[in-house]
DNA sequence: GCAGAATACTTAGAAAATCGAACAAAAAAA
DNA sequence: TTTTTTTGTTCGATTTTCTAAGTATTCTGC
């Protein structure tokens, strides 16, 4: 047995295993796909997104995140809308019955870590929250190398919006084109 | 702009992110997909395991499991061997080759996330370690319920193995069953 | 013991994710 | 203007993943 610190990468892989099974299972119950109910939560913590972000984000190629949204288009849960100060873009949008489903998709494992959290002492939280940032940022560093892949995924790209739960952004100030 | 918890849940988002780029960026550098190495990787750690248990902890369906599987045995990564005892337990185990695709795989992100603890004050460690097993035992507690969805897919099996890393275990210590 | 139930895995067929390469349109750079 | 870059999409191929339906093997209760 080695340091202890491997203690603090069984409890991080734990921590992982939850919430993809959680991923999983929230899909599911959303009737929809892992990657497509993602894009979803995406959009709702994010507001609408090109998708060369969203590709990016969920680090996808385009051609993925394309099939992708016209899966979630056909079903009426997104809708694109060509960005007119730019006409390559392509804004992905939540409809309101995207909103709907991600709204009515309750999830439980979110709910529990803020219920859990909030049951602790102050100092506690405060202590984990430390402790969670202090993590990211020894893992979420930017690596520039990489001699054996041709690969310039990036391996953290650090820009995770400040707003996020499940709670949907409004998005309906958007450019009304068609 | 809600209480700080969100904190948290930013920075487990962030770290769960980074963690997902890095699994597919390694996976790549291997010459596999995710899912293929992920199985790799779970037999370093827990040595030789049978299908059911591999499904279960990546919360995946014996089908999928047994798919994968073939398709590393397939190039010669893995091998199955019947069970002796119980004859209708397969043993996946790791070969020589595959053990070798492991080692010579380098997880970076693994290894900056030891080095990062390893530079930190020993209370700093400390403090981590309990922070992750806080958050672990929030969020990975076993849900008995789920109305909605017909789905026996544990949220979450904690039964996670005491050794880990990317050391491979010795599992040439097998029946040698052909 | 032995019939029936439970367990462990595989096969088969289908839906989907995912990628790379090639392409088109628009914007930016030269 | 011409060239290059950025942004998305289409196409074709591979892989993942699931459900349903087997096949063994083991376990259980009588």
């Amino acid at each position: 047995m080695q340091n202890k610190t491997h203690l603090a990468l069984i409890a991080l892989r734990q921590i992982i295993k939850a919430t993809e099974a959680n991923a999983r299972s929230l899909s599911r119950s959303a009737g929809l796909t892992p990657s497509q109910f993602a894009i979803l939560r995406l959009l709702g913590r994010n507001g609408d997104t090109i998708p060369s972000v969203i590709a990016r984000e969920m680090s996808l190629t385009q051609a993925t995140v394309t099939a992708l949204v016209d899966k979630l288009a056909s079903r009426a849960l997104v809708e694109r809308r060509r960005d007119m100060a730019d006409k390559r873009r392509v804004l992905v949008c939540l409809t309101p019955l995207g909103g709907e489903v991600l709204g009515t998709t309750p999830d439980s494992l979110q709910e529990r870590f803020f219920v859990g959290l909030m049951k602790l002492q102050d100092w506690e939280q405060s202590s984990i929250i430390s402790a969670l940032e202090r993590v990211r940022d020894i893992i979420a560093t930017e690596v520039r190398d990489v001699v054996t892949t041709p690969m310039r995924e990036t391996v953290s790209g650090m820009d995770v919006p400040p707003m996020l739960d499940m709670g949907l952004s409004d998005h309906s100030h958007l450019a009304p084109e068609e």
